[in-house]
DNA sequence: AATACAATTAAGCAATTGTTTAATTGTTTA
DNA sequence: TAAACAATTAAACAATTGCTTAATTGTATT
């Protein structure tokens, strides 16, 4: 290894097709750095659906584990993550635990994806 | 096992916490469903910076690859799966293939992921 | 104190995912 | 038609993820 590669792949083929603005796409897709973080969370199926559940209702990890059927300890996993993340908090009331919505701002993106379900088919 | 379960916990807990509608809750999750799907293409950050970048201007995979510092196969690899999507489109020019968005809806959750973390943080 | 129950945590496992390398396809140019 | 190059495909691999079972914690009730 004679030198310090500056990035794998600076010319990965000879066109550099677009009108050499290749720096300039560089910094540009920066502004969407680290969003996948959130779409992680809503790209599993049960984690989206507890959050739709909490934005209706404060719910205890038991009750969610039988609307959506699942184990206790499988919710509690997923919980335990979007808490992790601020998207969900947490109170106890005696023997239960109750969840409710944190991060409203997240039902936004539910309703989003809704309309371009929608939208195009 | 003497008869079929409705469903593997109707009774995980003896609380039913709620006021009882747990079985409105059951159809009302309903609405969510499927719509992982899109959340998860957008759960990884190199599909959601290639749709960025498509929604700027067409591009060829090897500036995809030179843009990102990816290996061509890799992002052919992500365009693949876009493209069975219908979330992007893609013409061949001589030896070049360019791919553009086909779905701008997309750039909706995007723009809504950003304004998620611009007030949050 | 002992029991019961809701919830969490930990360990182990199966399935999925994203990348790499190598081979192949398709198009252009010499 | 042979060589060069962009892109795709396939196979293999490492890493991650989500679930299960089992053990543990915390609270209330007897």
């Amino acid at each position: 290894m004679a030198s310090q590669d500056l990035g794998k792949n600076n010319d990965v083929c000879d066109c550099y097709c677009p009108s050499g603005d290749n720096d300039y796409l560089k910094e540009k897709v920066l502004e969407v750095s680290g969003l996948s973080e959130i779409f992680k969370v809503l790209g599993d199926e049960t984690r989206t659906k507890i959050l739709y559940l909490l934005a209706h209702k404060k719910l205890c990890v038991c009750d969610i584990a039988s609307i959506l059927d699942m184990s206790l300890p499988a919710v509690s996993h997923h919980l335990r993550l979007m808490k992790a993340l601020r998207l969900v908090k947490y109170y106890r009331e005696g023997k239960m635990v109750y969840y409710s919505l944190d991060d409203h701002h997240i039902l936004n993106l539910i309703r989003e994806a809704q309309e371009h379900f929608a939208e195009d088919r």
